[in-house]
DNA sequence: TATGAATGAGAATTCATTCAT
DNA sequence: GATGAATGAATTCTCATTCAT
C-alpha cells in the first residue's frame, strides 16, 4: 500500500470512528457532519470524498459492525467444537447477548438499522457470516427440512434474539436481560 | 361540547391526521411542522398550543394508532368465542398480520417507534389492551406458570410477529409475508 | 393597508433595493443572498419568504426596472403630443437612450436579461407600456399591414436600440453612443 | 509535432469539448471545473495548467466558434461569387441563420457571450472574418460613406441579426425565425 | 508535465420557535 | 385562543484551488 493509499485509508477511518461516537453517543439526528469532520480532524470537504452524506456513512457503519458481532460470535462458537446443535446455537446466541450487555451504545445504534438485508450484504464481505447459516444446515442435515425453511428459522431466530436483546438491555422490558434469558433460550430450543 | 371546546377538538384533530399522513409518506425526518399545519390548514402558532413539538404528535399518534389496531384485533377475536387458547391466539394474531398488509404505511410508522413502555401506556386509557393480556392468563391458567413469565411469554410473542410483519410484509425479506405465516404460526405453537 | 401589510411592504422593498444595488455593482453572480439581507436589513429567512431565489427575485427586478423605463418613455412622448410618427418614435427612442447614458448599471443589468417575453409580461402589469403598440398601430394605420407584422417591427426596433444601446454605452463599441445615434436613426427610419 | 506535444494538445482539446458540451447542455453557472475535467477524462489540476478559470476556457470556446461560424459563412458566401452586394449579404446572413436553427446549442452560448470585442480579436487570428469587412467595403465602393459608417452598419446589421436569431430561435418570440426572415431580410435591405 | 486527495471558505436553504397583533 | 411574519442559528453541500507525489 502506497503512501497516499494509507493516507487515504487513515482518513477514511477517522471518518467511520468519529461518526460512530457521535452516532452511540448523541444519536444519529443529533449529529451534523461539521462535528464528524471536526472530531475526525479533518477538512468538511473530505467527508464528501468518501461517503454520500449522513446516512451513507451509517450503513456502512451498521453493516461493518454487525458483520464484526456476529464474525465474533460464530468464530468463538466453531472453536468450542460442540457436537450437539441445540447447546451450540444456544452458545452462539449466548455470546450476542453478552456482547450487547457490555456495548448498549452499539446495539442501540445498530438494532434499529439492522435487517436480513444487511445480513445478506454480510454474506458476501465477510465469509465467516456464512458459517452461522452452515450451523443451522448442519443442525438440520437428518431432516428433510427444505433450505429455504432452515433460513427462516435462522431468521426468526436473529430476529428474536435482536428483539430481546432491544428490549431488555436498553428499555429493561418487560424485564432485564438476565431475567428475559431463561424464557428466551426455552423458546428458541422449542422452535429448533 | 361547546362550540369553542368543539373547534379546538377539530383543530387538534386535523393535526394529527395531517402529521400522520405526512409521517407515513415523507417519514418522520423529512416532515416538518411547516408542512403539518399547511396541511391541517391552521396557523404554525397553532401547534404549539397543542404539542411540544415534532416527537409530542408522534408519540401520541403512535399511541393511538397502535392502541387502536390491537383493540380491533382483541375485539374480534372475543367475538368469536373462542374455546381453545391456541385457536384463539393464532386468530388474534393473523387478524393483526392481515391488518398491516393492508396498511403497510401504517406499518411501518408504528414499528420502529413502537416498545412496551407504549404498549403498557394503552393499558390505561384503553381497556380492551387488558384484554389481550387476559386471553394469556386464560390460557395459562391451569398451569402454575408465574404471573411475570405469562406476561414475557406475551411478549415474546408480540415482538415476534412484530419483527417478522415489518420484514416480511415492508422488505418481503426473507420471504413475504405468505411465506412466512405457516413458520411463524408454528413458532408460536411450539412457544405456548 | 394595515399595519402588517405595511411592514411586510417595507420588508419586500429593501429586499428589492439592496439587490438591486448590488446586481448593478457587484454582478449577479458575485451577490450572495447572504449580503443582499444584510443590505436590506433583514433575516436571511426573511429572503425565501418574498423569493424563491437570488433568479426569482432578479427577474422581478428586471421587469419592474424596464418597464420604468418603457412607461417613463412613453409617457413623456405621448405628453409631447407629436402628430408625425417618426417624428414621435425618434423621440421615444431618443429618450430611452438618454435614460441609459445616465443610468449605465441599470442597463448592464436589463439588457442582457431582457426579452420579448418580459415585455409581454408588463403588457398585463403596466397598461402604459400598451401604449408604445398603440403608437406603432396609429403609425402604420393607413397602410394595409398586418397588426402581427407591426408587432414584430416593433420588436426588431426594439432589439436594435437595445442592442446598439448596450455595445456602445457599455463597450463603447464600435464607437460611443454618440456617434452610434445617427446611424441608428437613420436605420429606425428606413426601417418605418 | 513531437509526441509530447501531441499529447498535450490531446489533453487541451478534450478540455475544449468537455467544457463546450458542458457549457451548451448544463449552462456556465452549473457548470463546475471539476465536472469538465472529468469528462475530459484529465486530473484537476491538469485544467489549470491549460486555463486560468472556467471563464478563460469561456472566452476561447466563443471565440472559437463565434469565429467557425462566420468563417464557414463567408467562405460559402465568397464561392458563390455573387455579383450584388445585396444578394450576397442575404446569403450570408441567411447561412448563419440557418446554422443556428440547425445549431440552437451554440446559439444559446454565443449569443449572451458575444461582442464586437470578441469579433475584433476574431480579425487577427482569422483572416476569413476580414473578409466579411472587405464584402461591405465593396458593396459601398462607389459611394461616399467614410470606412466608420461602414463599420457602424455592418455592426448594426450583425447586432440585429443576433438579436433576431436568438429570441425567435431559442424563445419564438415574437414568432419563429421562419416568420421572421422576410421582415428581417427586409430591414436589412432597407439599411444597406 | 500530470495527478487527484485534501482543503475550508462560503453559498444556499431550512425550520423550530417566538411574539405582536 | 389563533395567527403567521419574522427570526437567525444551524446544517448541508459545493467547488475553486493548492500541492505533495
Amino acid at each position: 500500500m502506497s503512501k497516499v493509499e494509507k493516507n487515504k485509508k487513515q482518513k477514511e477511518n477517522s471518518l467511520y470512528d468519529a461518526a460512530y461516537d457521535l452516532f452511540t453517543t448523541k444519536g444519529i439526528n443529533d449529529t451534523a457532519i461539521s462535528e464528524i469532520v471536526k472530531k475526525a480532524g479533518v477538512a468538511k470537504g473530505t467527508f464528501y470524498l468518501y461517503f454520500k452524506d449522513k446516512y451513507d456513512i451509517l450503513d456502512k457503519i451498521i453493516l461493518n459492525k454487525s458483520s464484526q458481532v456476529l464474525s465474533e460470535a460464530i468464530i468463538e462458537t466453531k472453536n468450542k467444537n460442540f457436537t450437539e446443535f441445540e447447546k451450540e446455537l444456544l452458545y452462539f446466541i449466548n455470546y450476542i447477548i453478552e456482547f450487547f450487555k457490555k456495548d448498549k451504545l452499539m446495539l442501540k445504534l445498530i438494532y434499529k438499522n439492522l435487517s436480513w438485508g444487511i445480513f445478506k450484504k454480510a454474506y458476501r464481505d465477510y465469509e465467516e457470516i456464512q458459517e452461522i447459516y452452515l450451523m443451522f444446515e448442519r443442525g438440520y442435515e437428518n431432516t428433510s427440512l427444505p433450505k429455504e425453511d432452515i433460513e427462516k428459522i435462522l431468521f426468526i431466530i436473529m430476529e428474536l434474539t435482536g428483539s430481546i436483546c432491544y428490549s431488555s438491555i436498553i428499555l429493561n422490558e418487560p424485564a432485564n436481560i438476565d431475567e428475559m434469558k431463561p424464557i428466551l433460550f426455552d423458546t428458541i430450543k422449542k422452535i429448533i
